[in-house]
DNA sequence: TACTTGCTTGGAGTGCACTCAAGGGTTTTA
DNA sequence: TAAAACCCTTGAGTGCACTCCAAGCAAGTA
């Protein structure tokens, strides 16, 4: 149903992927190794062909990266994706949790933000 | 002109600093290892012995710490203060560069925090 | 005195997130 | 066709920030 038939479809070798994402081909071989990434597709010679999808869901993964997620969490969270359906809603605690964690911080940085402040103050000040 | 002359100074030995600071005992060893304590006086008998000096050394510390700025730009700021005075515009921009920094990851957060909203929304939404 | 608790040191070990090396196959370009 | 560029795998290495260990000294308590 959500299956797309569409005969020309882009696949992108590890290199473009690298290129467009700005992780490593190492990270991204890696990323595929742990479970990282639902699995990609390969050429008939066994060379990587990334999708449109797994472009997508590579930079879903970038901002989780940058909530400061662990990289343990996200593959918990790949695993469920691939359990289907019935595990939507432990994926949401999953991101509820995060987000959470993610507001901590922003709190945590904006206070020694403060602080940071306050001591260039004193720098400037003095001379 | 600044230095304390109180005659009951109060000192606190390492596992009364690591109940206070929330820092293990084996964290607050390595800070004075790698340089990022401004020397600890001994006992007698060769015990550390910390003041409220230190104290608030370490409460500063643990700012920088919060901002996310690597152990080795902190050891090279507590360089700067051991050096004197003629350092305080180099400490001033360690600590503005820093500023930079956690504001752009606030920047980074907040957005990875949209897009943990949106999802979360999502797997509201459906059922 | 014997025991327990707390402290000392130098160096080794841990967990995380990559990052690289070696050795070999494949695809593209001149 | 030959060279250059690209890709594969397994397994080892790296950098950071701790964290722990072993062996021993010192102070307080039964």
């Amino acid at each position: 149903m959500s299956q797309s038939l569409s005969l020309t479809q882009t696949r992108y070798t590890i290199s473009e992927v690298a290129a467009r994402t700005g992780l490593s081909q190492h990270t991204l071989r890696w990323y595929e190794r742990i479970g990282l990434m639902p699995h990609v597709d390969r050429s008939h010679s066994g060379q990587r062909r990334f999708t449109d999808q797994d472009l997508d869901w590579l930079g879903f993964v970038g901002k989780l990266r940058a909530t400061g997620m662990s990289v343990a969490d996200m593959v918990r969270y790949a695993e469920l994706v691939r359990e289907g359906e019935h595990t939507r809603g432990e994926r949401r605690e999953l991101l509820e949790r995060t987000r959470r964690e993610v507001r901590a911080r922003i709190t945590e940085l904006t206070d020694a933000l403060a602080v940071l402040d306050y001591k260039i103050d004193m720098y400037a000040g003095t001379r």
